[in-house]
DNA sequence: CGTCATATCT
DNA sequence: GAGATATGAC
């Protein structure tokens, strides 16, 4: 399996939960450094693991800890949205690219340049949801683009998304009219406004 | 800039 | 080969 499909699939399998998290990421954070907790330090000490029969919790090494942080400091850097879009950013920082001494872990810092967009249920229902808001006449890919407000989305990602949706509405328009089954797949489901009426068809 | 056909991936 | 996305022509 390569890293495009990896990517994919662990994206669909987070979504929920990422968004959810992030949500209320901010909340009760701490804000003085003493408020919190080294990350090298054990929560429960061994000795009172023990005692109360708790399995101990295993140590961290100062590069485990190091490497947690940088993942958990890129993490923050995506925006909210792409930190459920499965889809590495063009990451210019080289603190971020290079990885000390040879250390080669699956979890290391995603540092390669934009692949193609993803677009994952969460992506897609945003998309749908601003092309509904703006309607027809104005549901263009700039401007599409402008209120997702997602970064690194480009026109062209949008005007590609945009074709395709295109051609589903149309689609749906005309199995509709034939009677037929009209179920359609969660990914393509249309807005409640918007496109469809652009084509005179719903 | 927007739309479309088609190229380029998987 | 099909489907998703990128690209280029207009």
């Amino acid at each position: 399996m390569n890293e495009y499909e990896e990517d994919r699939i662990n994206s669909n399998n987070n979504l929920e939960e990422d968004q959810d998290r992030i949500l209320d990421w901010e909340e009760g954070l701490p804000t003085a450094a003493d408020d919190l907790i080294p990350l090298s330090q054990l929560l429960i000490p061994p000795d009172l693991a023990t005692a109360f029969n708790v399995s101990a919790q295993s140590s961290r090494t100062a590069i485990e800890v190091n490497r947690a942080s940088r993942l958990t400091l890129s993490n923050l850097r995506k925006p909210n949205l792409l930190a459920s879009i499965n889809r590495s950013l063009p990451y210019d920082d080289p603190t971020v690219i290079d990885s000390e001494e040879g250390e080669v872990e699956e979890e290391a810092v995603i540092v390669k340049r934009a692949r193609r967009v993803v677009w994952n249920p969460l992506l897609h229902k945003r998309f749908v949801e601003v092309v509904a808001h703006l309607g027809v006449e104005k549901a263009v890919p700039k401007a599409i683009m402008c209120l997702m407000n997602v970064e690194g989305l480009t026109r062209e990602n949008v005007a590609s998304h945009l074709q395709k949706y295109r051609l589903f509405l149309k689609k749906r328009i005309s199995i509709d009219h034939h009677d037929f089954d009209q179920r359609m797949p969660p990914l393509m489901a249309p807005p409640v406004f918007g496109m469809a009426a652009a084509y005179g068809l719903q």
